[in-house]
DNA sequence: GATTGATACTCCAAGTTGGAGTAACCTGTC
DNA sequence: GACAGGTTACTCCAACTTGGAGTATCAATC
């Protein structure tokens, strides 16, 4: 019996709402917990079994027509299983972005081409405001499943809204800057993207300004 | 011959600035490369192979008293992969957090083990938040390796760093909601949290204000 | 001369990906 | 009543990746 896997706590999490088949469980993690537990599809439809194989769930098969549909449920032991797990630290948040790679070997691609990477990440940023907005608004008016989980899930959808923001804001910010940049391999003015560096450290709440606006200051 | 991978760009990106030694290679990863794309040690240790045999690198071995040193370089067939990749379309950004794992089931766990998992997710946040301050202000000063690639190190930073300060701020917003919850299983007030809910959701820069302060709206 | 930390790797079982493949069910349209 | 297109319900597998264990040597300090 192998041991448990963050995503057979994220399984065992949805099973100790209610029983799902394992596709009602892939949708549920694109709807939310997949944003921030991305697992492929494959992989979610495996974990389940593991799950019967440790205890932790069971399976029980029905028939709709000729076609075969299996329904897990959580076992008292999963339900222990996940409490104790849910006491235990945490394993650090990471990112995970090509484009943030291919932004920091962008000193090699033509702006026009940082510019599409910049301008593809924050439609994905926005595109995923707009799903948390769908999601929400539906709670926010008083329908919505699983009102009981409603505390939680908000700080959730405002920490995934936040970021989603920051990432489109940053977007435009880096474009607006990549727009001051020389063409071909002319010489940069460094001094003020130092400047603009520093600006940017200090300053807390918004990005900071673009190099081209304002005259900088008087650097001491 | 394997297909490249983002891992493999990677590495490439790095041995396109200087040949390093494959612990160069891990070290340069823990500083900035791996925040935004993390692998394991022992994946770095192989990906110098699998770019000798593409020919996209040369390994050339020394000796340091009677240990090896094995230095990777770039070719030319590398550069010229490296930039092709550049101008593809990149994958989307993902998050992996146990922590908001355990966020979203955490209706199971009591608020004090809620508020350390926030507590814990702060000080990371912070702790990668004075990781960029320390790198940035060399750069600042005038000081720090590779000056030519300060202009697309400062995207990478600034959007690092506020994601950083997002998620310290974030922890401390959600740590005073959770304050505000009843304690045990009593009855929570689902109108409150709706409310903080619409106003999050309106609200553009900052995080919202916690149910507890003001008293809300008449709420239409 | 011993300890500690940095450098320099290898190995492997097990978790995970992502795409391909298969098939039945359901709804609407002509 | 046939067909299309979308949804539901899975399996399979090669290749990628993890993370911990293991093995050394080198360099600086006490």
């Amino acid at each position: 019996m192998a041991r448990l896997t963050p995503t057979s706590y994220a399984i065992l999490g949805l099973l100790a709402i209610k029983p799902w088949s394992t596709y009602e469980l892939t949708m549920q993690m694109s709807r939310a917990v997949g944003h921030v537990w991305p697992r492929a599809e494959s992989n979610l439809y495996q974990e389940p079994h593991r799950l019967v194989a440790a205890g932790l769930a069971t399976a029980e098969r029905r028939l709709v027509g000729r076609r075969q549909r299996t329904e897990y449920s959580i076992t008292a032991a999963g339900r222990a299983e996940l409490d104790a797990w849910l006491s235990e630290p945490a394993a650090p948040t990471v990112i995970e972005s090509e484009t943030l790679l291919k932004v920091l070997f962008g000193n090699r691609a033509t702006p026009e081409v940082i510019v599409g990477h910049l301008r593809a990440f924050a439609e994905q940023a926005e595109s995923g405001e707009a799903h948390w907005r769908e999601i929400a608004h539906d709670y926010i008016e008083g329908r919505g499943p699983f009102p009981e989980r409603l505390h939680v899930n908000t700080l959730f959808w405002v920490l995934l809204d936040r970021w989603a923001r920051l990432r489109a804001d940053w977007a435009r910010w880096a474009e607006s800057e990549v727009a001051t940049w020389p063409t071909g391999d002319g010489p940069r003015d460094r001094e003020a993207v130092r400047r603009l560096l520093a600006r940017a450290l200090e300053d807390g709440t918004s990005l900071p300004r673009s190099t081209d606006v304002g005259d900088g200051r008087a650097d001491g």
